[in-house]
RNA sequence: GUGCCCGUAGCUCAACUGGAUAGAGCACCAGCCUUCUAAGCUGGGGGUUACAGGUUCGAUUCCUGUCGGGCACGCCA
């Protein structure tokens, strides 16, 4: 086995490289090689002579021959055609194709890791949604996609950081503080109304029950305390609301912390609970209050002032960001002397710039896309190349359920939670579905197909396949390493050469998977390679008479069971041996 | 109204970033279990890629327009 059997797409790369420097030096051309729709295709084809055709000007055909006769030898080509317009197809040779699969074996658990990333380090922030509830099935889908692309960044041979950016400071934490207090009030019969816009969910009341076990009457006043001075909520419900708050910090004083962090605290560990159930992890947990406390807020609003990029109007700071292609330019620092949330994102970002990243993803929900310009402004404003940071949108995922769309009104506290969703339809089915399409895609997500134990479940697809194939080797009873020396010369036949293909792809779905921040390729190859061994087990016996013959064929399928692993483990979905 | 994304089989989605005859699953029809798991397989019907132009060897893909859908347009986070 050979470096380039398991590589062969780049192999071929390299030839075809060599021979336009013959025949064609100055041209620049990129060379792309494809895997043809159609077997009598050959196994790679390539356009290069096409592309040539015009600066050229010769004909495609004329050029694929020129470029053929200039093609170095390989010990993996069996041959190379002239097809169609212009088309080079390439065909591989038996014995080439077949050295996967003692290639898979050997590499085991890291066969499709490849050295794209080369060690660079790269930041992936997500879900990084507020603590200031339960994760609902929105976050799910950003919380799997974010994990899978993670794991395929690392198998791609990038260094990846899990990050949660938590949104520790601000109104929407006081909040949260003030309906947790109110709760409170009320188990005291206190009867405060309460505000239409603060956390009506259950959880709020549990604190509330929670703090009044630990500590009884301590945080109690009375309600005309509570409403002094504070507007009806009929006339303007956020100041409303704001209102409330002061009177609650004012009365409280330093209780008022307690609450906040006691409200804070039980969030993000319910938060940090719920996903680690879902199997995603974080490296780091980055508090936004940090980044107040340490000055960089203010430190990095007063760069920006002082680089010119800041103006006052109407009592306000705003960054000029329509300087760089923003639509309007917006606020950093309120005319109550309060930074926006805005500021605390740049001193965020500029705060990963100096962490040494090679790299940076974002990934947001799609309702932030406005909010991308703003940000690369004040990171170029800054002097930090924005390149280096990548935004992957992800869209919204609907449930359906019954053929219905399940309600999802955060207000009423009426939504479905991500751990509703997972302890409904499993964490495996969860999983597969999120990454089932492409993350720009609105994602339909349908739970009785999910949690259906039947045919029409993908996730069961995947995982019988698997199931399957651990059945017959354990039915064997044979050395499982001892695969990796079977003679598998003997592999011929449409459904094993469709296999051993299948298998040669898997690395180069991990580089375009990583390339394109897109893990559900690793889902649709699955699916393909699930489908083509069914239909392989369907037609063939596996534990034949012939020794020489079931080893092969066991190694064979012993390597698919391998990728189907792999795969599944970068989906973080479970490879069951048995169903 | 302005900006971004999207429109592919009855339904849910692919199509290797401009390639060869646009593919899967579900649903529908007809078959396959005394032999390794039938949560599987085999075959069949189903398309003017929303519509109209344009660019070129070649367009679902790129450009323009129209129609239809989603999202965003706060001194909120």
């Amino acid at each position: 086995m050979t470096a380039a059997v398991l590589n062969f797409k780049s192999h071929l790369s390299d030839l075809f490289v060599q021979a336009l420097c013959t025949v064609a030096p100055e041209q620049v051309v990129p060379v792309l090689l494809e895997r043809p729709k159609q077997v009598q295709h050959g196994d790679y084809a390539c356009n290069l002579a096409m592309q040539l055709a015009k600066p050229l000007k010769r004909s495609p055909r004329s050029i694929a021959q020129a470029l053929i006769d200039a093609l170095p030898a390989s010990g993996v080509v069996e041959k190379v055609e002239i097809a169609g317009a212009g088309f080079i197809n390439v065909f591989l040779t038996v014995a080439a194709k077949q050295s996967v699969v003692p290639g898979v074996l050997q590499a085991g658990e890291h066969y499709g890791h490849i050295q794209l990333g080369a060690g660079r380090r790269v930041q992936v922030e997500f879900v990084s949604a507020n603590p200031t509830g339960p994760l609902h099935v929105g976050h799910g889908r950003g919380a799997a996609y974010g994990a899978s692309l993670s794991n395929v960044l690392d198998a791609a041979g990038y260094k990846v950081s899990r990050e949660y950016y938590v949104n520790d400071a601000g109104r929407q934490m006081d909040i949260l503080a003030l309906s947790t207090w109110l709760r409170y009030l009320d188990l005291h019969a206190i009867q405060v109304p309460f505000p239409p816009n603060a956390y009506q969910g259950d959880y709020v009341r549990d604190m509330a029950r929670q703090i009044h076990v630990a500590h009884r009457a301590r945080y109690v006043h009375t309600a005309a305390e509570v409403l002094q001075g504070v507007p009806a909520v009929e006339e303007n419900a956020d100041t409303h609301l704001d209102a409330l708050i002061a009177n609650a910090k004012k009365l409280l004083g330093e209780d008022y912390a307690y609450i906040h962090n006691h409200a804070l605290t039980e969030q993000l560990g319910d938060g940090r609970h719920d996903l680690a159930e879902f199997g995603v992890h974080f490296d780091e947990w980055f508090s936004e209050q940090s980044l107040f406390d340490s000055g960089l807020v203010a430190q990095v609003v007063a760069r920006l002032k002082e680089g010119g990029h800041l103006y006052e109007q109407d009592g306000a700071q705003w960054f000029r960001s329509t300087a760089f292609g923003d639509e309007k330019d917006r606020v950093v620092q309120r005319e109550n002397g309060l930074y926006t949330y805005f500021a605390s994102d740049i001193a965020y970002h500029l705060n990963k710039f100096g962490r040494g990243f090679d790299r940076m993803i974002n990934v947001w929900g799609a309702d932030h896309h406005g909010y991308i310009a703003r940000v690369n402004g004040a990171l170029t404003a800054l002097g930090l190349d924005s390149g280096r940071l990548d935004i992957a949108l992800v869209q919204f995922a609907v449930l359906y359920r019954g053929g219905q769309k399940a309600a999802m009104s955060t207000r009423s506290g009426e939504f479905v939670t991500l751990r509703e969703l997972r302890n409904e339809v499993g964490n495996d089915a969860t999983r597969l579905f999120y990454v089932l399409r492409k993350s720009d895609q609105h994602l339909d997500f349908d739970m009785d197909l999910a949690k259906s134990q039947s045919n029409e479940n993908p996730v069961y697809y995947l995982q019988y396949a698997h199931a399957r194939i651990c059945s017959v080797l354990q039915q064997w009873e044979g050395d499982v390493a001892a695969l990796r020396q079977a003679d598998v010369g003997v592999l011929q036949s449409d459904y094993e050469r469709t296999l051993l293909q299948h298998l040669i792809d898997y690395p180069q779905v991990i580089e375009s998977a990583a390339e394109d921040l897109s893990p559900h390729l690793i889902a649709f190859y699955l699916k393909d390679l699930a489908a083509d061994f069914h239909s392989y087990y369907n037609a063939s016996r596996f534990l034949v008479e012939d020794e020489g013959l079931k080893f092969a064929r066991l190694a064979l399928i012993a390597a698919v069971a391998q990728v189907m692993r792999n795969g599944l483990a970068l989906l973080g979905v479970s490879a069951p041996e048995k169903m």
